[in-house]
DNA sequence: TATCATTTTTACCGTTTGGTCAAATCTCTT
DNA sequence: AAGAGATTTGACCAAACGGTAAAAATGATA
């Protein structure tokens, strides 16, 4: 499997894009984002995304060179979406005020970037091919350090004992979930197919699931 | 796009079922969910389900007249292992022991049966174009049950505030990442491959953040 | 407006895909 | 051991697939 580096996209080797190839770059990208992030690589196919695009299929194998180029493309943007709420979060703030604008950033990323969302759902159910090298270096790295925060505040009472690293995985999961399962979300909740008004909703339950307490009265034993 | 309904699979009419044709459904059906669950139904191909059930694909096809019809199939055993452990939950019982043991329930289910996870979340990132008419009646109408329970214990004060139904959502975000996302799971934590010894941690946190609580110093404002 | 590089199209190619068919083989029963 | 039914195989098909080559059309620039 062909993983990420910084790939030289664009025909020839010219170093200036001009306004059509910015353009229909653009139009591949957003249609093959379309196409990838409901189907998977494999799911996909050029002709899908040259149509989606408006655009024939040799004209888009002008711009980008094969099927995994267009892919690697949307994977690299992806992952600076992906990391940057989470490098945000500092060990100098109270732990409720990180953590919780944390979620409602990654909450608020999944509103805005539904499909990006599913793109990366959808390299994780595939077993991450193209971008395994990503989540085993710059990810465990940002992790360990942001999981490093987290056990500073356990160790001084501020927040619950509890593996930092499950905490953010507790994180990821409820706010990916409105857009990788929207899907279900929106037929569970009766609202027609572009509707996204649940997210204020998510919000609240998110605030209350970890910053409040969800359980009010006492358990026995 | 073809929605579920009991299908009378097998070849001919045949009403009683042979010990090869057992055998080799089920070994059609255990190499389908091995694909499917990886690539999603456009991605999979039959050529890859047939050798990976060690067989030819005409042979295969003598036992399912179609892919979409393997699909089906084991969409149809999906939804029940997805709907038992919310069956079970009971309005009768304290709420953290409802709801904790019915979060045991979901991530047990996601450590037994992960390939049937994913084969889910495929479906819903795929937009359920098999299983939306599952989602919108039986899933629905068992949800708003579940939910009428959760308000209960609400208006009862044993239960925080909250939406029921995006309870639920927080329940199953987190239970299914564990086989959703194990590959990014098990990267992050330097994990090898075949390893899952990081369900008993999540248990742990998944307890303390439904169960207990996340935040132990008091916030400002 | 002539020129040249960029962009687009048309016509392909070899492979893979989902699926069919008839012949061959195997299995079970008698 | 023979016959009938169940199973398996090999040969095939049309369509879709990822991708190529070269000519045609377009755009920018002088």
């Amino acid at each position: 499997m062909t993983q990420i580096s910084t790939t030289g996209r664009s025909p020839k080797n010219s170093r200036t894009k001009t306004r059509i190839q910015k353009e229909n770059e653009t139009r591949i990208l957003t249609a093959a984002l379309d196409v990838f992030s409901e189907n998977g690589f494999r799911g996909a196919t050029l002709d899908r995304i040259a149509s989606t695009a408006d655009m024939s299929k040799p004209n888009l194998l002008y711009y980008f060179k094969s099927k995994e180029e267009i892919h690697v493309a949307l994977l690299t943007d992806l992952l600076d979406v992906w990391l940057a709420p989470l490098r945000e979060i500092s060990p100098h703030g109270e732990p409720a005020d990180e953590i919780g604008s944390y979620i409602r950033r990654k909450l608020e990323s999944s509103r805005q970037f539904p499909r990006e969302s599913r793109l990366f759902a959808n390299e994780m159910l595939a077993g991450a091919p193209h971008i395994g090298g990503f989540l085993e270096s710059e990810l465990k790295q940002l992790v360990d350090e942001k999981a490093a925060i987290f056990q500073g505040w356990i160790d001084q009472k501020r927040l619950a004992p509890c593996d930092p690293r499950h905490l953010l995985f507790a994180i990821w999961s409820t706010t990916q979930h409105y857009a990788d399962f929207s899907v279900q979300v929106r037929h569970v909740l009766g609202l027609q197919p572009g509707d996204v008004s649940y997210y204020d909703e998510a919000a609240r339950m998110l605030e209350t699931l970890f910053l409040g307490q969800l359980m009010l009265a006492p358990r026995n034993g």
